[in-house]
RNA sequence: GCCGAGAUAGCUCAGUAGGUAGAGCAGCGGACUGAAAAUCCGCGUGUCCCCAGUUCAACUCUGGGUCUCGGCA
């Protein structure tokens, strides 16, 4: 099996800075497991290693999607597992490093995405058909293909209830039967860490980058974007920092106001990523505070993998 | 210094003919298998400024104090 260094965290917490650190200690390559790094051209509010960083340590799965297409987790874990592969037959350690929950358990577990894509039309009607009846009409419509799925869904989780109908009308199974497909033993030989770090200090972190982001040009990025074609509804847009300064630029909300919303929606994003990271198994965390530093976590780190890689 | 208004959740404020209190925002917890930086669900977190008094019972009434904000000086 495929050894596999795995980094996750909040956003802002320093997963890049200790996976950095690390990494040159262990002769490793990083693989970036974050949804909006990927984009092309979002930079600034995607907080992307700087050009001085990715020459130190080679860094994967970074700027290489138009902003304009809809990048997946499907998508992802084809490439992550093509990253992988070319980091190990290079005789270097991969490091997989990011705070996208879902794209990190899609690699570690396996997932077994099925071979049809997403049928955008389909999508569309079912959800023209939830704002003409509303949501509990598609969820008990579920409720007789998929009645599984329909238990577990609330009907105004809108997104997972179209999924799940979008998965029964191709393929005529329910969705569960993609989770039954998941293999059920690990598909690497992986080492997880989780980094946090006192919830006020992540938060006055998290603030502290948002102005500085503005304090870049955040604004003129999104500008510069926008005027080169990038649509506003792209799902690239949609992201933190991207959609609030796309709103404060139609003249919706002030440059003040939407600098609030994007510390509140990130501290809100953190809020989940920690919900997620948590229930991870076998992670191993390490508090920034308390641990001393970004650095003593990556010695840490690299005495825990010394231990363990024989 | 005088007059007036106020002091209740992290913030802005509501409220109780006396029976230990509730909205918005913020916050906290949770879910999550092809949009995931997305989407969704749940939860008031409180010396009601302080000290006395009246009362079976005071956040509420009375007295005194402290502080804040207006106005006049």
């Amino acid at each position: 099996m495929e050894k596999l260094l795995v980094i996750v965290g909040p956003t802002a917490v320093g997963k890049s800075d200790v996976a950095l650190c690390v990494s040159q200690k262990q002769n490793g390559e990083i693989i970036s497991a974050d949804s909006v790094q990927v984009y092309r051209g979002l930079d600034i509010g995607a907080a992307k290693p700087s050009a001085r960083e990715r020459k130190l340590v080679p860094h994967h799965l970074i700027d290489f999607v138009n902003p304009n297409e809809n990048y997946t987790v499907a998508g992802f874990q084809r490439d992550a597992k093509e990253a992988i592969s070319g980091v190990h037959a290079r005789g270097r350690l991969p490091v997989l490093v990011g705070g996208t929950g879902l794209y990190v358990r899609a690699v570690l577990q396996g997932f077994a995405f099925s071979e049809s894509g997403i049928d955008e039309e389909l999508r569309n009607r079912l959800r023209s058909e939830a704002e003409l009846y509303g949501p509990e009409f598609l969820h008990s419509k579920l409720a007789d293909v998929d009645p599984a799925a329909a238990e577990k869904l609330h009907p105004n989780d809108l997104r997972r209830v179209i999924r799940a109908l979008e998965v029964y009308e191709q393929t005529h199974q329910p969705i569960s039967r993609q989770v039954e497909a998941t293999p059920q033993t690990p598909v690497y030989d992986a080492v997880l860490f989780g980094l946090t770090m006192p919830r006020d200090m992540l938060y006055a972190r998290i603030e502290q980058r948002v102005d500085s982001m503005m304090a870049a040009g955040l604004v003129e990025e999104v500008d510069k974007l926008l005027h080169s074609g990038v649509s506003p509804q792209a799902k690239s847009m949609q992201s933190l920092g991207y959609k609030q300064i796309v709103k404060y630029l139609k003249g919706e909300v002030s440059r003040e106001a939407a600098v609030e919303l994007i510390k509140r929606d990130t501290r809100r994003f953190a809020k989940r990523q920690l919900t997620w990271f948590r229930r991870e198994h076998d992670i191993q965390w390490f508090d920034i505070l308390e641990t001393g530093g970004i650095e003593a976590v990556a010695e840490n780190i690299s005495i825990f993998l010394a231990g363990n890689c024989q």
